[in-house]
DNA sequence: GCCACCGGTGGC
DNA sequence: GCCACCGGTGGC
């Protein structure tokens, strides 16, 4: 992927404007499936890429961010995190849009195929939810993402100016009760949010009744990609965001395809087969996108 | 001793 | 049933 994005490492959200067209995925090529993706009503989203799941990026951190054209419903990769956390708090009112990507791709359009696709196999997406707030000045927020078959998809937490990691608005609370000049300096509990990204694959979190599978080595993203199977339908008309990590498996592309296809109504001509991009390969270079979509 | 990870569970 | 919070524990 792009180098721009390497810096990343953590995700955001993002948002999803209700907007008026009809197709909302990333797929430039496959739009039409994608199409069933989002279906009814489109918006625009962003969408975050996890680091790689070996050992040298941070942990299970998001490396790479995109937002979703409300126009041509194309992805796109936002340079930084920190364009891509004002792109993100602000995406209701003000959507995004291929031009606002000029800031630092230049040249992309509506034209241009989307920059990300869920087809690729070695990422795991995660759609954020929308509205998430910038961290206040000198906080980072942070997320992790855990490895399949766990109860939870992952752990947000702040890592304030000084001090440790906070894990929930009640520490957050704490936190500001015990530094008074965080709270003159306009910090507040508004400013953060908790909330997780969900998986596009369904199974990838274990539900509460299931028992973890002996066998499978939980190790990590690497498993994310494969499993699902059955489609597992992200509601994309309510997600944000997407976050990716790269296991080391090929194989996922189709789940992913498929857990995007599955989403409530399919039209797509061959389930399996198709494989909606929703996203597109980050591989793609932000700057020089690949030919034009064909919406 | 500190930090990160993971699981369990209470609450909605 | 799902989600968020929090405690326990293992590893560094």
């Amino acid at each position: 992927m792009e180098s721009n994005l390497e810096n990343f490492s953590s995700a955001e959200n993002s948002v999803s404007p209700p907007f008026r067209k009809k197709k909302n995925t990333l797929s430039d090529e496959y739009g039409d499936q994608s199409d069933n993706i989002l279906h009814q009503e489109e918006e625009s989203q962003l969408s975050l890429e996890l680091a790689e799941a070996s050992n040298q990026a941070p942990e299970n951190s998001i490396k790479i961010f995109a937002a979703q054209c409300a126009q041509c419903q194309n992805w796109r990769l936002v340079s930084t995190k920190k364009k891509y956390e004002e792109i993100r708090e602000r995406i209701q009112e003000d959507p995004f849009a291929c031009e606002k990507a000029h800031e630092w791709n230049p040249d992309v359009t509506c034209n241009d195929p989307s920059d990300v696709s869920q087809e690729d196999s070695s990422k795991i997406w995660a759609i954020d939810k929308p509205n998430i707030p910038q961290a206040p000045l000198g906080w980072e927020r942070l997320i992790k993402i855990r490895p399949k078959g766990n109860t939870q998809f992952a752990d947000v937490s702040y890592k304030p100016p000084t001090g440790k990691r906070q894990r929930s608005l009640k520490d957050i609370e704490k936190y500001l009760a015990d530094h008074p000049e965080s709270v003159a300096q306009g910090v507040e509990l508004s400013q953060f949010s908790f909330e997780m990204p969900t998986p596009l694959q369904k199974d990838y979190v274990r539900k509460r009744s299931q028992k973890r599978q002996s066998d499978a080595p939980h190790t990590g993203r690497t498993e994310l990609l494969q499993l699902d199977e059955e489609a597992q339908h992200i509601d994309w008309a309510a997600a944000s965001v997407l976050m990716s990590l790269d296991p080391a498996q090929p194989s996922i592309d189709r789940a992913a395809a498929s857990a995007q296809g599955g989403p409530r109504d399919n039209n797509e001509d061959h389930p399996e087969v198709a494989q909606p991009k929703e996203l597109q390969e980050p591989t793609t270079k932000p700057d020089s996108p690949p030919p034009a979509p064909t919406a």
